[in-house]
RNA sequence: GCCUGGGUGGCGGAAUUGGUAGACGCAAGGGACUUAAAAUCCCUCGGUCCUCGCGGCUGUGCGGGUUCGAUUCCCGCCCCAGGCACCA
């Protein structure tokens, strides 16, 4: 028989089936253990890259995985459909947000099916209708009713060129995290989620995650940033107030010498107001608040500061300090006011040495005596308080407590707890978004939209300029309404909310997600999927999607509407695709196409190969998963994606790496349809019998395989050794000398290896071994064939090679019964021919047998 | 600067609890089949030395240590990637 492998052929032939029999649609069946798989959404930009071929071909594994396990799989698949890459393209392209969108779900949609995808798509969802924003809105109202949500006026990040807000997570080194464009300041009224308010326990269940990668929970504790310390009060020198600052370093108060006042702060202009100086602070401020972040955050950037012609009282010393505005105190940390001890703190020491200020050093080190007249750097390690009055000679470390007592004992602190956490900014001058239902009346304030009232719907015919601010604003049918408490007129809030808002819930609308009645969520199907079982994306969100995702969570929770604490039980961040890039001397970087044979398809001069990159189009070192599917099948695509690294490191993408995958497709192909009609009428072997010989070690390998690759997918998602196992069955059976048509013995054990081959692999590559499948004359949908399982008697070897070393030394190896005792095989150790020649007149010190492995054998010289 | 990861053949990567380093794949070389090529199937493949052997030595970023034994544990250093970065 001779039945060629056609990949474009087959896997059209089966996605058409498993859409048609409806394979992949599950409801809740709670007799059945449930396990919820979920991969992070895409945003619809129109194609789908290789990153995502990664992320959802590993998710569809493990989804199809549990299947054949038994669970009853939610495996669903959505769109991130809001954001402004479809503005963008309105201003650009004259397209309407929602066509671009459309249009591109349609494309990703078709590309997600043609790579054979688990999905039960009757669940599918786009955040961009009003049938889902609608209840993000209901939960706005309720979230401002319980002061979750709340509108402050404040100095927001402003990317200039996005036109809008972005939030700190949203800011990554003083650029934009969407555009890299340089983020300036600007004053407005924003509206916030109030995630402080569940700073303790995002913090606490930190812990509670031992599903998740610990670098991820490092990053979220370090955001989060809790850290302790003490509020001192330093009453004004002439008593008119206090300046209240926070501090870790209480143990240094003695050292205190200035005060810091961030620029921006409002008591900056309070202090400096009717003096001489007041005219060179209004300058410094203004200055300071023209500088853009990038500047403010370099690390050329050069501490500055004004005096204030003002003085405040050390509380513990009673020592005059001078008060100072400073650029490089922050205004929105702690309370934007700072106690300068410069001998201790690098900063303050700068700003010392600038502005010539005392030092004081209240703490010694062990092993050298500090000098304020030679240091040339601040101390900022352990040491021995010195002019510290009652604390001298205390451990600094051991001070802190004392210190802290002290202050609250007189009344000028108590100790406190600070978080470099600050509350979500989630407004945006955009269009595409989900409108925050809210209304302004110039006689009532800010009025929510009552409950009845929502959806508040986005309008379609508004006009696309690209100048600043939202089109929304401009669009009077939209702006101008009622107001819901006096009746008169009004305008309704035009921010829309950012869209990790959306991203923070979608995995609980697609537990039910077609319920349209009131809370959008339907408890018990919630409650029968939630939480998500395993949830796979990319490393990018550890921060922002990740921990926006939780805190929503904890406030659904508190709303009643969903039961769990924590969104995601296990987390798996798999990592980059990259590739080398290639560059040509005169063009610039080329794509893959554009070189054929080392050199430049335009100009014919030899490319320079540069470093492995991640694929991006600016560095054009990108492969077309929709190229890959049509020269290679899905099949391909899935394997290559899993065998080439484990799914939590970086990929890197390799040509002659996806020929040997399909190579391996095809091999295994070819053995099974060469055996077709001999083993077509057989029965896998059933254990009846005994077997020798071949046989009996092509049914260990089989065994063992199935041992190896059940391990790797459930403990380790180590895709990519559990294939290398499958490559090793692979070949043991073309090892196997052809057995004669009429052996039905060693027929059925083929049998078995073959059915054994198509079950593994059928997760990893659906397509192929459906086909295989069939074409063995089964007749049942492979995604539900029962997960194979091993006997342990048939894996076990039942004799093991035992390593003999001398002095940790591999010098000889001995096959023994599995079962042989551990007296006897360091006997036969000594008595192999060549360990007794090497260890002959000398004197054994010592003999270590470990069981099954080896025995070294110490000797004396 | 701080916090995470990571560094193993020509390359991607294995080695799951301190116990045979280099599974599997790619590339390379050789053989079979073929008029020939492709495809396929089989074999070899870390380095080095010789007496060419089921040989010796060496080898997991570098230097030390613990141990009978270290890619794995400890100390110090170098390099790479990611995150944070005036958070008082």
């Amino acid at each position: 028989m001779d039945i060629k492998y056609t990949p474009a052929e087959i896997e059209l032939k089966w996605q058409t089936h498993w859409q048609e029999k409806g394979i992949f649609t599950v409801s809740e069946d709670p007799g059945r253990k449930k396990y919820y798989l979920l991969e992070m959404f895409p945003y619809p930009s129109g194609r789908i890259h290789i990153g995502h071929v990664r992320n959802y071909t590993i998710g569809d594994v493990v989804a199809r995985y549990k299947r054949m396990k038994g669970f009853n799989v939610l495996h669903p698949m959505g769109w991130d459909a809001f954001g402004m890459p479809a503005e963008n393209a309105a201003i650009e392209r004259g397209i309407h947000p929602s066509v671009w969108t459309h249009e591109n779900i349609d494309n990703m949609r078709k590309q997600l099916k043609r790579m054979g995808f688990s999905y039960d798509w009757d669940r599918e969802l786009a955040t961009c209708e009003p049938e889902y924003y609608r209840w993000e809105q209901l939960f706005f109202l309720w979230m401002y009713e319980k002061g979750l949500a709340y509108k402050k006026s404040s100095t927001v990040n402003w990317c200039p060129k996005c036109e809008t807000v972005l939030a700190n997570e949203q800011v990554e080194a003083g650029l934009c995290w969407r555009c890299g464009s340089e983020v300036g300041e600007k004053f407005l009224s924003q509206w916030f989620f109030r995630i402080t308010a569940y700073v303790e326990e995002l913090l606490a269940c930190c812990d509670k995650l031992p599903g998740w990668p610990e670098r991820v929970l490092t990053m979220q504790k370090n955001w989060i940033g809790k850290s302790f310390g003490c509020e001192a009060a330093f009453p004004m020198a002439n008593g008119t107030r206090e300046i209240k600052v926070f501090t870790t370093r209480q143990d240094t108060i003695f050292g205190a010498t200035f005060m810091l006042v961030a620029a921006e702060h409002p008591l900056v202009m309070e202090l400096a107001a009717g003096k001489p100086c007041e005219e060179a602070v209004r300058e410094f401020v203004e200055k300071i608040k023209k500088q853009d972040k990038k500047m403010r955050t370099s690390e050329y950037y050069e501490k500055e500061g004004v005096f204030l012609d003002t003085y405040c009282l050390n509380p513990v010393t009673g020592r005059k300090m001078p008060i100072y505005a400073a650029n490089f105190v922050l205004a929105d940390y702690g309370t934007g006011c700072v106690m300068a001890v410069p001998t201790h703190d690098q900063r303050d020491f700068e700003f010392a040495k600038k502005y010539d200020l005392p030092l004081i050093v209240v703490i010694q080190p062990h092993d050298k005596a500090l000098n304020v007249k030679t240091m040339t750097e601040a101390y900022i390690d352990e040491g021995i308080l010195v002019n510290s009055g009652p604390f001298d000679g205390m451990e600094n470390l051991k001070a802190q407590e004392a210190i802290a007592a002290h202050l609250e004992k007189i009344g000028r602190g108590k100790k406190t707890v600070q978080y470099r956490l600050r509350d979500w900014g989630i407004s945006r001058q955009r269009y595409w978004g989900a409108p925050i239902p809210m209304v302004l009346c110039d006689d009532c304030g800010t009025v929510p939209v009552p409950e009845q009232d929502l959806p508040v719907i986005l309008p379609v015919d508004v006009e696309f300029t690209g100048e600043g601010g939202s089109p929304l604003a401009r669009y009077a049918p939209f702006l101008e309404t009622t107001c819901p408490r006096c009746g008169k007129a009004a305008r309704r809030e035009t921010d829309t909310m950012d869209t990790f808002v959306e991203s923070s819930w979608y995995f609980d609308r697609f537990c039910s997600a077609r319920h349209d009645a009131r809370p959008g969520l339907d408890r018990a199907k919630v409650d029968y999927w939630m939480p998500v079982d395993q949830y796979i994306g990319g490393i990018e969100h550890a921060i922002l999607h990740l921990l926006y995702s939780r805190f929503y969570t904890k406030v659904l929770r508190d709303f009643g509407v969903l039961g769990v604490d924590e969104p995601f039980t296990n987390l798996l961040t798999q990592g980059m695709v990259c590739k080398e890039t290639t560059r040509c001397p005169e063009h610039g970087y080329l794509f893959p196409e554009e070189v054929r044979e080392g050199m430049c398809t335009q100009c014919q001069k030899p490319v320079a190969i540069g470093k492995t990159e991640k694929m991006s189009k600016s560095l054009k070192n990108v492969v077309d998963p929709d190229y890959l599917i049509q020269a290679y099948g899905a099949d391909t695509a899935r394997i290559f994606c899993l065998f080439a690294s484990p799914p939590e490191k970086d990929l890197e993408w390799s040509d002659q790496g996806v020929d040997g995958s399909f190579r391996f497709l095809a091999r295994t192909w070819r053995i099974v349809v060469d055996y077709l009609e001999m083993i077509g009428g057989a029965a896998p072997f059933a254990g009846d019998r005994e077997l020798e010989g071949d046989l009996k070690a092509l049914r260990r390998k089989t065994h063992q395989t199935i041992r190896k690759v059940t391990s790797d997918i459930e403990d380790r998602f180590h895709f990519n050794t559990a294939i290398s196992a499958v490559m090793e069955l692979v070949n043991a059976l073309y090892q196997l000398p052809r057995p004669a048509a009429n052996d039905a013995l060693a027929l059925s054990v083929v049998r078995e290896t073959v059915e054994t081959i198509i079950l593994l692999l059928a997760p990893i590559v659906p397509h192929i071994t459906e086909e295989l499948w069939q074409l063995i004359g089964r007749r049942e949908a492979l995604a539900d064939v029962a997960w194979p399982v091993f006997d342990p008697a048939v894996a076990s070897e039942e004799v093991i090679t035992i390593v003999i070393q001398i002095n940790g030394k591999v010098r000889s190896r001995i096959t023994v019964p599995a079962d042989e005792e551990g007296e006897q095989i360091t006997a036969l150790a000594r008595a192999d021919e060549r360990i007794a020649a090497q260890i002959a007149g000398k004197r054994i010190l010592k003999e270590i047998y470990v069981p099954k492995k080896l025995v070294n054998i110490v000797v004396q010289g």
